[in-house]
DNA sequence: GTGCTTGCAAACCCTTTGCAGTGAA
DNA sequence: TTCACTGCAAAGGGTTTGCAAGCAC
């Protein structure tokens, strides 16, 4: 699931904020892109969108937009302070290869999750499940 | 499961490392804590252990400890760069009242992390669960 | 026109590196 | 005794903050 710069605008108004080049340039590269970038990625190509675009202003947006749920972070063994846009799932496949971030379907995560829940007594809020591996396509290659 | 410190010195010097007072230290902290702990509260907490222990010392030896895989990288959102004792399994569970970090048996997970491998083509060898929520301490406390 | 937002520069903090003294084997 | 290890100090790099100029509304 992509977000539109409509839903976008909304989103931001919604919140009382205003949409501006930086706040779209952002949030362009993140879903033109498959993988997890962090704000150093996301400031080098971001300039090819809004040429003035400064790194603090990415960190601030980045900040904004993952408060709105707009984006999302992705951590990992290898890269800690990575965002992705933000879909529904939260379940990350990344590619050690190709640093692509893929979100999947997790049927069964919830039951694993109730029966976490029984027996340890804990009130389970939030989850972070990030599987990674070797795309097909990095397969492919590397054959 | 725990490391003892005999187990430890074994396995450091099996990889021809010394076995010293600052290791042991930062192992100590880490086994006697259920928390996942960042660097500088490792350092606060050893030095109670080895007087003269000193912040360089704690980021080179967990990184050494780690390597060694007798303690391991905690990853969450809100605490990016802790570390816990190794234990077997690679699933923690954060409370984020105490931010204790425990560890859970997890028997679902291989077979579903077969069926993302059958949905996506990806080569999967690796994956990080990490549940967070309240503890049933800290749901007594705010009761 | 108003004031939220931006970009620059500088401050900040966490982490790593260099080096001489120390202690484990 | 030897040399891996430690701790201090300083460098390094990523992130945050302050402030005047610039846009979205």
């Amino acid at each position: 699931m992509k977000l539109t710069q409509t839903e976008m605008a909304h989103t931001l108004r919604q919140a009382g904020y205003r949409l501006t080049q930086p706040r779209l340039a952002v949030l362009q590269v993140l879903e033109e892109s498959d993988e997890g970038l962090s704000p150093e990625e996301v400031h080098q190509q971001g300039k090819t969108v809004c040429v003035s675009l400064g790194l603090v202003t990415v960190y601030r947006t980045l900040e904004l937009l993952a408060e709105l749920g707009l984006v999302r972070r992705v951590h990992s063994q290898q890269r800690c302070h990575g965002y992705a846009s933000a879909g529904a799932a939260r379940h990350h496949l990344l590619c050690r290869g190709c640093h692509r971030v893929t979100e999947f379907p997790c049927d069964g995560l919830d039951d694993l999750i109730e029966a976490v829940r029984r027996q340890t007594g804990y009130a389970i809020t939030e989850h972070l499940l990030e599987l990674s591996g070797v795309c097909p396509e990095c397969q492919a290659k590397s054959a």
